[in-house]
RNA sequence: GGCGGCAUAGCCAAGUGGUAAGGCAGAGGUCUGCAAAACCUCCAUCUCCAGUUCGAAUCUGGAUGCCGCCUCCA
């Protein structure tokens, strides 16, 4: 498998430091408030990660940590008068509830700042103990970046790049502008722990650097674009300072989701939480929608986009539904050789499959391919001796097999068809407001025409049905409808 | 100001040297009582300019536009 890696800006093979096993760490959010889209995309690809190295047969240990503990946090708990504990309790719950909604894998580990208080202590008096870090009379700890010879490397800036755009906050007191927080002292009222430096709270990037600490070195750390610099070349620096060996050896990061050509953000103010996007879409919506581009790109947030990602998901339980059906009825045992074209396709897309995976994780090309596939399932469903005979039920035997598969990998496709096009119709029909009774009585109504073959009655009926908002489709099994 | 990324059809989106996947929308056809769905066919030379090369959307240089990081941020 070949996987971009941040440090070096390129592909490369990944292999994994012991063979058969897989060790992930990724930033998990900053428990302050509800997850908008940006963390869902975030989630989702790390996710997505995970299934694949699973499905390649490695031992995954999958990390992804909470920030407990932070200015936001507090200052969320000063405005709304509750404990900073209870602000971070709610909203890392509110993380499980909109992640597991979204069939988002738990982490196999969850480890939170608070209860790595041990650790990162360990980890500043490391990094004082050996004059790497130093306190100031003001109860700070500092990491002296001009002291580690690495620095910048990940994010591809020199100390002099950095310094012009470095600023000293009024009141701090770095010995060099560069250099970051460890260890803060608390203020009054505020979450304080005891240390050799006076009661503080720690730094958000030592944090990650305690938390990851007990896995290093890891095969593969990831996060957010925007966690590149500083977040991540700081935790760098801090852990290879004190252990003296490499954090991770590959380095992951996700595109942002943006609305209106701008990155979504809690400080632009432009956000749409899963929530509220979940109130109008399915789950699975959001899934196919952000997995149909490349995990590095920017992916534009839209409605027009979710409406075609429907258009999508809908296509794919149709077949699906179809071919069900199709492989629950009578087969003719006949043999009826398929098409060259279709056994060749029905030879290569699988293998295609495969390759779009294991190149840096190129889901929309994998989905291009499972859209084929669907074609050729369709294909085959076109013509009663092709879907009867032998050959022909053996596809779209192998067709289920693979879209449980390819779905398994990418979080897709695993509702039952049938429940799955219910839902969407009825969501669909919510968001268009359509009135369902009143559809649904005259459904009933065009149903009675249609056995009296008064069609020029039924024609009426669904052309008023149109005006509403819905199609309405004769089968071979009877009438069906969808939102339009 | 420093560093980095992106620019592919009406829309979304793959494609890193060999002649443009896939989805939505559109046109024509098959099927259908008529439709719809499905299937078949059609629909781009890749922002612009200049290079390298037998050959470039893919490499190099330049221009233009957009975005991100440099401050909390997935």
């Amino acid at each position: 498998m070949f996987l971009y890696n941040t440090l070096g800006r390129r592909k490369e093979a990944f292999t994994p430091l012991r063979p058969g096993k897989a060790t992930i760490y990724v930033c998990g959010i900053t428990a302050y408030d509800l997850c908008h889209i940006g963390h869902a995309r975030s989630a989702l690809v790390f996710d997505v990660l995970v299934r694949r190295l699973r499905r390649l047969g490695l031992e995954v240990l999958f990390v992804r940590n909470f920030t407990d503990v932070d200015d936001k946090i507090i200052n969320r708990a000063k405005q709304e008068g509750r404990d900073w504990r209870e602000v971070a309790e709610t909203y890392m719950a509110a993380f499980h509830e909109d992640m597991d909604r979204l069939g988002i894998l738990r982490a196999d580990l969850e480890p939170r700042a608070t209860q790595h208080m041990d650790g990162i202590l360990r980890l500043c008096g490391a990094l004082v103990d050996a004059g790497k870090a130093y306190p100031t009379p003001g109860g700070d700890v500092y990491f002296r970046v001009r002291d580690f010879p690495g620095y910048g490397g990940l994010s591809g800036r020199s100390l002099d790049d950095l310094l012009a755009g470095a600023r000293v906050e009024p009141g701090e007191e770095k010995e060099d502008p560069l250099d970051f927080a460890l260890w803060k002292a608390s203020k009054p009222g505020e979450p304080a722990w005891e240390s050799p430096w006076g009661p503080g709270r720690p730094g958000w990037h030592i944090e990650c650097s305690a938390m990851s600490s007990p896995y290093i070195p890891l095969d593969i750390h990831g996060g957010g674009q925007d966690l590149i610099f500083p977040h991540h070349e700081n935790e760098i620096a801090q852990t290879e300072a004190a252990c003296g060996c490499t954090l991770a050896r590959h380095w992951m990061h996700n595109g942002f989701v943006r609305i209106d050509h701008e990155k979504m953000s809690k400080s632009l103010g432009n956000f749409q939480t899963i929530r509220e996007v979940l109130d109008h879409y399915l789950p699975e919506t959001l899934r196919y929608f952000l997995l149909s581009k490349h995990y590095r790109s920017p992916v534009d947030f839209s409605s027009a986009g979710m409406d075609d990602a429907e258009r999508a998901l809908h296509r794919v339980y149709s077949c699906l539904s179809d071919v069900r059906e199709t492989l629950a009825g009578k087969a003719s045992g006949k043999s009826v050789p398929l098409p060259k074209d279709v056994a060749e396709e029905a030879e290569r897309i699988p293998r295609a499959f495969e390759e779009a995976m294991d190149d840096d994780l190129n889901t929309a090309m994998a989905m291009g391919h499972i859209f084929s596939m669907v074609r050729l399932a369709n294909r085959v469903l076109e013509t009663k001796g092709l879907r009867q005979g032998l050959q022909g039920h053996a596809l779209l035997e192998s067709f289920l097999g693979l879209m449980e598969d390819w779905g398994g990998q990418l979080g897709l496709f695993a509702e039952p068809p049938q429940a799955f096009l219910d839902g969407l119709r009825a969501i669909q029909a919510r968001r268009a407001g359509i009135d369902m009774t009143r559809v649904e009585g005259l459904l009933a109504e065009r149903l009675e025409a249609r056995q009296r073959k008064d069609f020029s009655a039924s024609d009426a009926l669904r052309e008023e049905l149109q005006t509403l908002g819905v199609i309405v489709r004769d089968t071979p099994r009877g009438q069906t409808w969808d939102i339009a």
